[in-house]
DNA sequence: CTGAAAGCGCTTACAG
DNA sequence: CTGAAAGCGCTTACAG
């Protein structure tokens, strides 16, 4: 049997006003807020969150969309986004779009039902059609990565160029010289910038900078990985170094290395980025690019936040630097 | 400028009620259907989730909760959920509860204010006030795990003492004969299970069984079982195998062999449970016994989903068996 | 087949 | 301070 306003109302003996007022901390006599009170909890009453969304245009609940569950650099910004929302009494409501564009555009289709008064969303690839429909959005969203300067968004973005260049510093800081490159796909928004930056940052020393020390899994997984990092150890026997565009690869250079019977640090050195959780699991612990997850998460939630309070504010563009965290991977 | 109903039907010159039966495929004349759908397409109209939810009386949302979002054994489950839940149209809203028993209440508290319409929840401990907040439920909620017998909820649960006993046939099987565990908190549901199965499965064999083969880790994380490990390889430098109830577990006990001078599996042979992506991408590869993890995420949500089209369906109780997983942390 | 009306459960001007 | 009423955006008997 459903206790609604009525039934609170009915045996408080005030109107439904007065309950909801007395309940809301809205203006009421001593005697209401006591009366109410008391047969609220008598009757184990709970605001039905539909009928009170609908009537204030707001729902409390904030969609976090990450591309794959599975990725272990996601743990760390979900954590974060859930803790600078609790406070505001928002429920955090996570998506996993595996991978696809489609499943993206589809999720922000499904917002425009209302469901949410706000988005954080980490697009892997930013499609024309994933642009258009995130200008239709009716609500707030705060991207994590990268826009077209054009799209007045808050975005919050970490600089995985400097990351980039932070690992092969250190590699040449420690002595090597023929350094790989194991990348995630190129048409992902961070496929693309870091292989444009482990390039540049090759270009600016002295070092071999052959094709065929890069290699491309088909996806930020560890089995794509797996079959990306073994081809590029086959190819390219001569690598003294891998840096990978995120952990999981790493953790795959890990184990195609071992099968290439090379030790790890000693023949190869090997990077990963995010440094998620998974990089100090793994043995050696991995040596590991922060892109300030965790960090990125917060700012996030901070500014979706900000927005939802006032929509008239400018976006913003938060950059989170990168910091390498040396591990037993790539010593120093 | 918001587009509703109204503006719908004022376009296609019907009334509000024409639109609505005809955009869902209520009876209705082609020649309205063909005005409706022509007006909804050319506005771009999304029904409001929340007023059609508060009027049918329900959400098309569902909850998944999760006491971890770090342990990569959920990950499987969310999948599979998803996965299950998609032809029907559902969301799916996932809740970390951050492996605290008031998170869990509190969570089944914010059900009530009906943003939900169905739960799937896999409890870590299974309190009085837990059972009590789930009794107040006033949606269906299948569990995955155990409850006390009397309370008649649909649960899908594995038989994870089998689990055990498949490792540690398999460790004495391969010649193992002082065999380890690693345990998780034992007021879990888990921790407590596991460890009398443990200890069961030994008191059936001749091997030793002493208390000091015995260590708990203060939550099923691989930060906690890090120190437990040590502790426990430093105080029985004798074991030649290791059974840990999880695979966060398992990943601690390689680390903590490793700093010990330990080889896995020569020296030691390390069975983890669970069976997660974590298994094979740590090295060496993980020996898990697998928890059916994703099919019983499936089935769950099966569950849930036939309760919410039927509630007066009785109860089930699915249990999915064990399998171990043999790779090369305890080989064969 | 269609429209006017009621109602899902709330909140909030508006009178009093 | 309080209550009656309107309305958030839908769906669905009920007449016609």
């Amino acid at each position: 049997m459903k206790v609604t306003l009525h039934e609170v109302a009915a045996r408080a003996g005030v109107s439904i006003a007065s309950v909801s007022r007395a309940l809301n901390g809205e203006i009421a006599s001593a005697r209401t807020i006591e009366l109410v009170t008391r047969a609220a909890a008598e009757l184990g009453y709970i605001p039905d969150q539909r009928a009170r969304s609908l009537k204030l245009g707001a729902t409390r609940q904030l969609t976090f969309a990450v591309a794959d569950v599975g990725n272990p650099v996601y743990v760390q910004m979900l954590r974060a986004v859930e803790d600078a929302v609790r406070e505001s009494g928002y429920r955090v409501l996570i998506s996993s779009t595996r991978s696809s564009v489609e499943a993206e555009i589809e999720l922000l289709q499904s917002l425009l039902r209302r469901h949410s008064d706000g988005l954080v969303i980490s697009p892997l690839r930013v499609t024309e059609d994933f642009l258009t429909a995130l200008d239709r959005l009716t609500i707030p969203a705060v991207v994590i990565g990268r826009l077209p300067d054009d799209h007045p968004y808050d975005i919050v973005r970490t600089d995985s160029a400097a990351g980039v260049d932070l690992a092969i510093d250190h590699l040449i800081g420690s002595g090597r010289r023929t350094i790989g490159f194991l990348n995630g796909p190129t048409d992902t928004t961070p496929g693309s910038i870091r292989g444009q930056a482990f390039a540049a940052a090759l270009a600016r020393t002295e070092l071999p900078a052959a094709e065929e020390h890069r290699a491309t899994a088909a996806d930020f997984t560890f089995a794509d990985g797996l079959t990306a990092a073994t081809e590029l150890l086959d190819r390219a026997p001569g690598l003294d170094a891998v840096l990978a565009a995120n952990d999981l690869l790493a953790a795959a250079v890990l184990h195609a290395a071992h099968r290439h019977g090379l030790r790890v640090p000693e023949d190869l050195a090997v990077i990963g980025m995010d440094d998620s959780e998974l990089a100090s699991q793994l043995m050696p612990t991995l040596t590991s690019v922060s892109l300030g997850s965790a960090e990125r998460g917060r700012r996030a939630a901070e500014l979706l936040l900000a927005r939802i309070a006032d929509p008239s504010l400018p976006a913003q563009q938060v950059i989170i630097p990168p910091e390498l965290i040396i591990r037993d991977s790539a010593p120093s």
